[in-house]
DNA sequence: GAGTTTGAAACT
DNA sequence: CAGTTTCAAACTC
C-alpha cells in the first residue's frame, strides 16, 4: 500500500534514535513546499539543519549508523558535518551515567532557566524555532559552538554515531559547553561564517516545523522522530508498527504540521503542564502556534500530537534525568490512553487507532464513538472536552445506544489506572459525546456531504453507509477525493467554527470544557431560509455559534445571536456616539474606539443627520454585499474580521467612505494587517496571527496587551493599526477597494511561501492587529497518486453499476 | 422507521 | 457566478 514504506521509515524503536549525520539531506528535503523556503538562503549545509534533517532520514540509515556506535552502550556521541576534516576531540556525553546525567540535568536545567528569563524582545515571529532563541542567547550559537560543530563533524567517521537524546538546542548548548573548553580563539573569518551559520541555525529552528509539513507534504511519518530525545521516541512506539497505513494516513499525516499546541494541551493536562513548560523555557515560539480556537478539528488536533511531543521533551529534559525514566513513564501515562492489545496508543490517537489493520472490526467498531466524538465536537457540536477514554466495553454500549448521552458527556475514569494498566490489555478508545456515523447512500461517502469524510476520518463499520470507500483499504482514492475536493475549496476541511483569538486558550478552558467563545463564528455562515437558525439545519445553531453579517440567513433567529441582533447593537452604538459627540461638541473626551467617528463626525456640518446617514449606508451596505459574500473560499478568510462584529469604529470609517462596503473595509484593513502581520504556518498554511492578547505579548513582546473584547479589539484594529491606511485608502473609489481585495496580495492560497511573508512578519510584530483562523487544516498532505485516479476509475466501475453513483 | 424538510455541497 | 440538482442530516409523524 502506498505510504507503508514511507511511514515504516520511522517505525518505532525502543532504543534511541539515531541521528545519522552528514547526509546533504537538504537538498532531498527541498523540493517543494515549506521545506524550501527554510532553505531559501545559501546556508544550506548548516549544521544543525543537517542535524534536524538527519532526524528525518530513513530509519535504515539510522539503523546502520547506530550498528556502528557505541550507542547501544548508552553512550552517544556528538557528530556534526564532516566539513573540516581536522582532528578534534571527540564530543560524548554518557547519558547512562548518574553522575553525568546529574551534571547535565542541572546545566540543562540552568540553560532552561536562562532562556525562560531571557527572551528578549526580538523574538521572530517565526513558527517554533525562530522564536526560541532571543538575542540573548545567540552566544548559544556562537561562532564557536558552529565552528566546532562544523569541525566535530569530521570525527563522525571515528565516532561513528550521533545522538538526538536532547533536542536540538541541547545539542547546541552541549556542543557548545564543550567547544569552550576544546576550542581557542577563532579567525574573524571563521566568526563570520560561523554567524551566517548561525542564521543558519535560526532558520533550522522553524525546520523542525517546517519539516515536519514537508512530510505531511510527501505523506510521510519521519516527523515522529523529529526533535524528539532518545527517550522521547518512545512516542513512535505509541502508534505500533503495524499500524503503517491502516487508516491513519491521512490524518496521520497531518498532525505533522505542528501548529496547534493549543489543541495538544487541551487535550491533557500533562501537556498543558508541557505547554507551559515549554513556554517557560523560552519557546515563545510556541505561542505563534497556539490557535485559540475552540473546535477541534482532528487535523489541528492530531497535528499537535509532535508539537505536543517536543513540548514535552522540553518538559522532560527539565527534569532531573535520574528521574527521567520515571518521569517518562509517568508523563507517558498522560498521553497514553491505554494499550490496546498491548500496544499504547496515544489518547488523541485513538480514531487514528481505530482504523488499525489488526483487529480493526473490533478497534473501529470501538472508535466508531471516537470519530463522532470528533466529527460532532469539532465540527459542529460543542466540542468535546477532550478525546477522553472510556472502556472499550462502554464504548460498544454507547454505539448501541443503550448510554444516555449525558452519562458519556463525562469523562469516564473506569478501571483507574492499575501499575500495570500499560500492560494491561484494557480496550480503551476515544469517549464521544455519541457514536452517530453516517448514512451515505450515494455519495460513497467521499464527499463532503459525508460527515466523515468531512471531518477527515475513515467511515466505521459502525456506520450506516452504502457502498462506502472512505475506508483504509481505498486509502488512495480517499486521499485522491480530498485533494480534490480541496481544491474546490481549500478549506473545505477546516473547522466549520472559528473562535476568535481573543480567548486564550486557558480562557477558554473551563473545567476541562473547550468552551466557544462569544465570537466564535461559523467560518462561511450559513444560507438559512426556513430553519430561521433555530434548528440544526443551520450550521451556525449546530455549531453552537451565532449568526453574523457573514451568514446569508433570512429571518434569523439565532438563539446564540443572530444579525438582528448585530444590526441593534451597531446602531444603538452609533447612537450613542451620536449622542456623545454631539455632548462633547467642543473639545471632547471620547473614548478611544469613539475617537474616529467623532474625527469625522468633527468634519460634518450636520454630524447627527450625516451619521444617521452613515448608518444607513452601513446596513445598506452590508444588505448589498451579503449574497456576495464569502463567495470565494479565500474570501472566507478574509472576512474573519466578520467573525468579529463591526464596531463603532469600523461605523466611523464607514461613515468616512460613504457607500464604501463594510466588508471592503474590513477587508482591506485586514488586508493591511494581513501583510504585515501574517506569518505562515510550518505546514505552510496561513496562520493568521491577528491574534490578540492570549498570544501575542508572549509572541512578539508586545507588553501588556490588554486582552479586548471583540468588538473593542477590532475597533481598536481599526484604530491603532490602520487609521491612516484605512482612512486614507478606504474609500468607494474602485482602486482602493481592489487593491485591499482578498483577491489581490495580501490574501494567498494556502500554500503560500512562507518567507515571503515571513520577511515582514516582524512588522506585523507591531501591528498589534491578531485574528487566528483557528485551526487551518493541515489535512492530508494530498500527495496526488497515480494509483488514486485509476482506483477511483476501478471504484466507480465497480460501483456506479450497483448505485449509479454519479 | 418512513417520509418530509432543509440547507450544504456539488454541478451546470 | 448564479441557478439547479444532489445529497444526507435533521426533523416530523
Amino acid at each position: 500500500m502506498p505510504g507503508s514504506d514511507v511511514y515504516r521509515q520511522s517505525d518505532i524503536q525502543p532504543k534511541p534514535q539515531l541521528m545519522p549525520c552528514f547526509q546533504k539531506e537538504v537538498q532531498s528535503y527541498s523540493s517543494s513546499g515549506c521545506i524550501d523556503e527554510h532553505l531559501a538562503d545559501p546556508f544550506k549545509e548548516d549544521n544543525m539543519m543537517n542535524s534536524s534533517m538527519s532526524s528525518l532520514t530513513s530509519h535504515e540509515e539510522t539503523t546502520t549508523k547506530a550498528d556502528d556506535t557505541n550507542a547501544g552502550n548508552g553512550k552517544a556521541t556528538v557528530l556534526m558535518s564532516d566539513q573540516t576534516g581536522e582532528e578534534l576531540p571527540s564530543v560524548s556525553m554518557n547519558f547512562f551515567d548518574a553522575s553525568a546525567r546529574q551534571k547535565e540535568t542541572e546545566r540543562f536545567g540552568e540553560f532552561l532557566q536562562c532562556l525562560s528569563g531571557n527572551v528578549d524582545d526580538h523574538v521572530e515571529s517565526d513558527i517554533f524555532g525562530g522564536t526560541f532563541f532571543g538575542e540573548q542567547h545567540r552566544e548559544l550559537f556562537s561562532p564557536q559552538n558552529i565552528e566546532y560543530l562544523q569541525a566535530a563533524g569530521g570525527q563522525h567517521d571515528k565516532l561513528g554515531a550521533s545522538f538526538q537524546i536532547f533536542p536540538e538546542f541541547l545539542q547546541r548548548d552541549e556542543a557548545y559547553k564543550y567547544s569552550k573548553e576544546s576550542l581557542g580563539s577563532l579567525s574573524k573569518e571563521s566568526v563570520k561564517e560561523a554567524d551566517q551559520r548561525h542564521r543558519g541555525i535560526r532558520r533550522h529552528l522553524h525546520f523542525g516545523a517546517a519539516i515536519s509539513c514537508k512530510h505531511a507534504g510527501n505523506g510521510t511519518y519521519e516527523t515522529a522522530n523529529l526533535c524528539l530525545p532518545g527517550r522521547q521516541t518512545d512516542f513512535e512506539s505509541l502508534v505500533p508498527p503495524h499500524v503503517e497505513t491502516r487508516g491513519i494516513s491521512g490524518i496521520w499525516q497531518a498532525r505533522s504540521c505542528s501548529q496547534t499546541a493549543t489543541l495538544w494541551s487541551s487535550f491533557s493536562p500533562s501537556a498543558c503542564e508541557s505547554v507551559k513548560s515549554a513556554q517557560n523555557y523560552g519557546n515563545r515560539a510556541v505561542s505563534a502556534c497556539i490557535p485559540s480556537g475552540g473546535d477541534l478539528h482532528l487535523n489541528s488536533f492530531v497535528r499537535s500530537e509532535s508539537v505536543g511531543s517536543e513540548f514535552s521533551t522540553s518538559k522532560k529534559l527539565g527534569s532531573n534525568l535520574h528521574q527521567q525514566e520515571e518521569k517518562l513513564m509517568s508523563d507517558r501515562d498522560h498521553y497514553l490512553c491505554k494499550e490496546i492489545d498491548g500496544n499504547p496508543v496515544l489518547s488523541f490517537l485513538g480514531d487514528i487507532y481505530s482504523h488499525l489493520g489488526y483487529e480493526q472490526q473490533e478497534s473501529q467498531a470501538a472508535a466508531g464513538a471516537g470519530s463522532s466524538s470528533y466529527q460532532s465536537s469539532s465540527i459542529m457540536q460543542p466540542p468535546c472536552d477532550s478525546l477522553h477514554l472510556i472502556p472499550y466495553e462502554q464504548q460498544a454500549s454507547l454505539c448501541k445506544g443503550t448510554m444516555p448521552s449525558s452519562e458519556y458527556a463525562d469523562i469516564v475514569e473506569l478501571n483507574q489506572m492499575s501499575p500495570e494498566r500499560n500492560r494491561k490489555k484494557a480496550k480503551y478508545i476515544i469517549k464521544s459525546e455519541g457514536c452517530r456515523r453516517c448514512n451515505c447512500k450515494k455519495s460513497r461517502c467521499l464527499k463532503l456531504y459525508c460527515e466523515c469524510f468531512a471531518a477527515g476520518i475513515y467511515c466505521l463499520d459502525t456506520c450506516s453507509c452504502v457502498n462506502c470507500i472512505n475506508k483504509p483499504e481505498y486509502e488512495d482514492t480517499v486521499l485522491d477525493m480530498r485533494q480534490q475536493t480541496e481544491a474546490r475549496n481549500p478549506l473545505a476541511f477546516a473547522p466549520k467554527v472559528i473562535n476568535n483569538a481573543t480567548n486564550s486558550p486557558a480562557n477558554m478552558m473551563e473545567e476541562g470544557k473547550w468552551m466557544k467563545t462569544s465570537s466564535s463564528r461559523h467560518k462561511k455562515g450559513c444560507n438559512c431560509k426556513k430553519s430561521k437558525c433555530s434548528k440544526k439545519y443551520c450550521e451556525c445553531f449546530q455549531g453552537g455559534v451565532g449568526c453574523c453579517n457573514g451568514c446569508r440567513c433570512e429571518g434569523c433567529y439565532n438563539p446564540y445571536g443572530n444579525k438582528t441582533d448585530l444590526y441593534s447593537e451597531l446602531s444603538e452604538s452609533l447612537e450613542r456616539e451620536q449622542l456623545l459627540s454631539l455632548a462633547t461638541s467642543s473639545k471632547p473626551e471620547i473614548s478611544i474606539s469613539s475617537q474616529t467617528n467623532y474625527r469625522r463626525a468633527e468634519r460634518w456640518n450636520n454630524p447627527s443627520q450625516e451619521q444617521l446617514d452613515t448608518l444607513e449606508s452601513h446596513n445598506d451596505c452590508i444588505k448589498a454585499e451579503r449574497p456576495n459574500q464569502f463567495s470565494s473560499t479565500w474570501e472566507e478568510l478574509a472576512d474573519i474580521g466578520h467573525l468579529t462584529p463591526p464596531s463603532r469604529c469600523l461605523l466611523g470609517a464607514v461613515a468616512s467612505s460613504g457607500s464604501l462596503n463594510i466588508r471592503d473595509c474590513s477587508k482591506k484593513f485586514l488586508g493591511q494587517s494581513q501583510q504585515e502581520s501574517s506569518v505562515l504556518s510550518p505546514s505552510g498554511y496561513l496562520n493568521w496571527h491577528h491574534s490578540p492578547s492570549s498570544l501575542t505579548p508572549k509572541l512578539y513582546g508586545c507588553e501588556a496587551l490588554p486582552e479586548l473584547s471583540s468588538d473593542r479589539f477590532f475597533c481598536n484594529m481599526m484604530e491603532d493599526a490602520t487609521p491612516e491606511t484605512l482612512k486614507n485608502t478606504c474609500t468607494p473609489s474602485t482602486e482602493g477597494v481592489k487593491s485591499c481585495s482578498p483577491n489581490q496580495k495580501w490574501v494567498s492560497p494556502p500554500k503560500i511561501r512562507s518567507h515571503e511573508l515571513r520577511s515582514s512578519s516582524s512588522q506585523g510584530l507591531r501591528s498589534g492587529c491578531k485574528f487566528i483562523l483557528q485551526d487551518l487544516p493541515s489535512f492530508p498532505p494530498l500527495t496526488p497518486y497515480s494509483k488514486s485516479q485509476a482506483a477511483i476509475h476501478q471504484n466507480d466501475g465497480d460501483h456506479k453499476g450497483s448505485n449509479g453513483y454519479q
